[in-house]
RNA sequence: UAGCGACUCCUAUCU
């Protein structure tokens, strides 16, 4: 069974659920049953795949059939495949049934998914009233509930709202991890506040919290997007000094910074350091690289480093 | 009593 879910998973991560599919019926003739790990796999693979509807006959029709339950994660899976599609009254129903009929309980995913939901579309009233539910049930939060709420707050430059979340959050003795800096960071450079996201940075490493590529990369985009090239370039120094390595990322926001430039040379030989540092250009890098050269005029040499691309290797096909 | 499979939620770069 472990040798088959493992199969299972390797079709559904390459979107072959079609084939995971057949397999769970080869399971069975080969006397070997599919067990609810190996659902999960698959329903998760099926929702993934915005094809909740399969999903959902896999738990009604067959589960049961090979003695399978499912389990939290189950509906974990269904709920956040609903709201992937946009059905988040019918993820509602589920998490309702799983408080009321205890198929299983809801977990904190299972709320979560749903607080995601809501911050996805900017319904951020809706996502307090599911916290506080969350509250009266006796259901923690967690850092990825408060996660999620601050990553709304910040798509909707309410960065002050959010400064009191993550507040709110010291104060419920639920810490902030990197994730959360990040995404308050990630919102105040939107709202144009780099400076004030540099400070953020600082504060970071004050409470104990290392900045991640992810906080230099996102702070860094923000001062290239400003043309503040000095202040990139300082903390460009000091991400290197904590011994962080650029990744693709970092790459594609830095080039893409110089070409903005008209520095076409100075961001060729970037493309060449990121390749000799193991990393493979992709969509977006060559994206970037294509278009500051098409505005520079220079079609000809689009052309050009298009098919180098091809011939060197990128990411993107 | 430990070691193998699922899964469940959050962050940066082009268009």
């Amino acid at each position: 069974v472990f040798t088959y879910t493992i199969l299972a998973k390797g079709l559904c991560d390459t979107s072959r659920t079609d084939r995971a599919l057949e397999l769970l019926e080869e399971m069975r003739l080969q006397g070997c049953n599919p067990n609810t790990v190996t659902y999960n796999t698959v329903i998760y693979g099926l929702c993934k795949f915005d094809n909740v509807e399969a999903a959902e006959q896999l738990v009604q029709r067959q589960m049961p059939g090979d003695g399978c339950v499912p389990n939290v994660i189950t509906y974990n899976s269904l709920i956040d495949g609903l709201c992937k599609v946009g059905k988040i009254e019918s993820a509602l129903k589920i998490l309702k049934d799983m408080e009321e009929k205890l198929i299983p309980g809801p977990d904190t995913t299972s709320f979560n998914t749903i607080l995601d939901a809501f911050c996805k579309e900017g319904k951020l009233k809706k996502a307090y009233k599911i916290m506080e539910h969350m509250k009266s049930i006796g259901h923690a939060c967690n850092v990825v509930s408060y996660n999620i709420v601050l990553g709304g707050l910040a798509k909707l430059g309410r960065i002050s709202e959010a400064r009191r979340v993550l507040e709110e959050m010291v104060a419920n003795n639920i810490a902030p991890n990197v994730v959360s800096y990040n995404i308050l960071v990630d919102g105040m450079c939107r709202e144009g506040m780099v400076y004030d996201a540099n400070m953020i940075l600082k504060a970071m490493r004050t409470n104990g919290i290392k900045p991640d590529t992810i906080t230099y990369s996102t702070i860094l985009d923000g001062f290239c997007k400003r043309g503040k090239i000095a202040q990139a370039r300082e903390l460009l120094g000091e991400m290197l000094r904590e011994g962080l390595l650029l990744n693709t990322v970092t790459y594609n926001i830095l080039i893409q910074s110089v070409s903005k430039e008209g520095r076409i040379s100075e961001a060729e030989k970037l493309l060449q350091k990121m390749r000799q540092r193991g990393l493979t250009p992709d969509t977006i890098t060559c994206n970037i690289m294509i278009q500051s050269l098409c505005k520079n005029g220079k079609v000809d040499k689009a052309i050009q480093v298009m098919d180098s691309m091809w011939v060197q290797g990128t990411d993107a096909i």
